[in-house]
DNA sequence: TGCCAGGCATCTA
DNA sequence: TAGATGCATGGC
């Protein structure tokens, strides 16, 4: 495999489980080729593998500048995951968390990206979410290198109407897509003002579209914007991780071993900002 | 073959 | 305003 002998950018991956993180419910953009995975992410594509202790990326088509920072932040490598596990400690729920899966981290994914994720992801399962969300790449996406789509950007789907989207087995979702991208395109949902405001305010100008409610505003809140103060996601976090330690969500059980290290993840988060005062 | 899924909108009382 | 129901499709 010619990826493994051409990595432009090399991290060290602070005991990431690489295939667990892009594969546990919270990214559908990802698919496996060997050991090396290969996937989209904000308009970029990019090749992705582990090799003693590092994490190794060859960057897909074009290359662009900020590809360092960009994919750094997108795989969490700032985040010091070891320290906060130790402090997990404390908590017997947060401990069987971390046990559960040491090596998932949270991804930041691009806004508009985790807003047609989490939309697709309604009264869905993991399996057709990725159906559905490869097929919109392959429809609808820029061709970013040979045989790999990206997510179409804001305003590809605006002029469409709903029948144009049946390609896509999305069902009554497939309206919801077209809402999300006209309010984005025509900047009725824009993300600075997202970033600006105040989280209630920002929960409500993401509910404008739809087919997005709460659930959905606090997923796109937390994974993408990196809102810590959303107070319904962390119950619906332990609602979700009683189920999975319970054995009850067996069709996502790898979505399962996610949404326990997102818990872990806001948690972290809400605590950071106690440690920082 | 039938149940059900990482919600939401709409209807009804 | 709260509870019930329908939605489209495909994995299991």
């Amino acid at each position: 495999m010619a990826v493994f002998t051409k990595a432009e950018l090399c991290w060290p991956d602070g005991g990431m489980d690489l295939a667990a993180t892009l594969f546990c419910g919270q990214s559908f953009s990802w698919v496996a080729d060997g050991a090396a995975y290969t996937g989209v992410a904000g308009g970029k594509a990019a090749t992705v593998w582990q090799q003693d202790g590092r994490l190794l990326l060859c960057p897909l088509g074009q290359s662009h500048p900020d590809d360092e920072p960009f994919w750094r932040h997108y795989f969490a490598l700032n985040e010091d995951y070891a320290a906060w596990h130790t402090h997990f400690g404390k908590s017997a729920q947060l401990r069987r968390c971390v046990e559960s899966c040491p090596g998932i981290r949270v991804l930041n994914q691009p806004f508009f990206d985790t807003l047609l994720s989490f939309i697709i992801s309604q009264n869905n399962h993991i399996p057709r979410i990725a159906g559905i969300v490869g097929r919109l790449r392959q429809h609808f996406g820029p061709l970013l290198a040979p045989g790999v789509w990206g997510l179409p950007p804001p305003g590809r789907l605006a002029g469409l109407a709903v029948e144009d989207l049946a390609c896509l087995r999305a069902g009554f979702r497939s309206k919801y897509l077209l809402d999300a991208t006209v309010k984005v395109a025509a900047g009725t949902v824009d993300e600075a003002r997202l970033r600006a405001a105040p989280t209630d305010e920002a929960r409500r100008q993401l509910c404008q579209i739809h087919g997005v409610g709460p659930k959905v505003a606090d997923c796109v809140l937390l994974f993408s914007l990196g809102r810590k103060d959303v107070a319904p996601m962390d119950v619906w976090m332990k609602r979700a991780m009683e189920r999975y330690f319970n054995g009850e969500m067996p069709r996502c059980a790898a979505g399962g071993e996610g949404i326990a290290q997102q818990y872990i993840f806001h948690w972290m988060r809400e605590n950071a900002a106690g440690r920082e005062k």
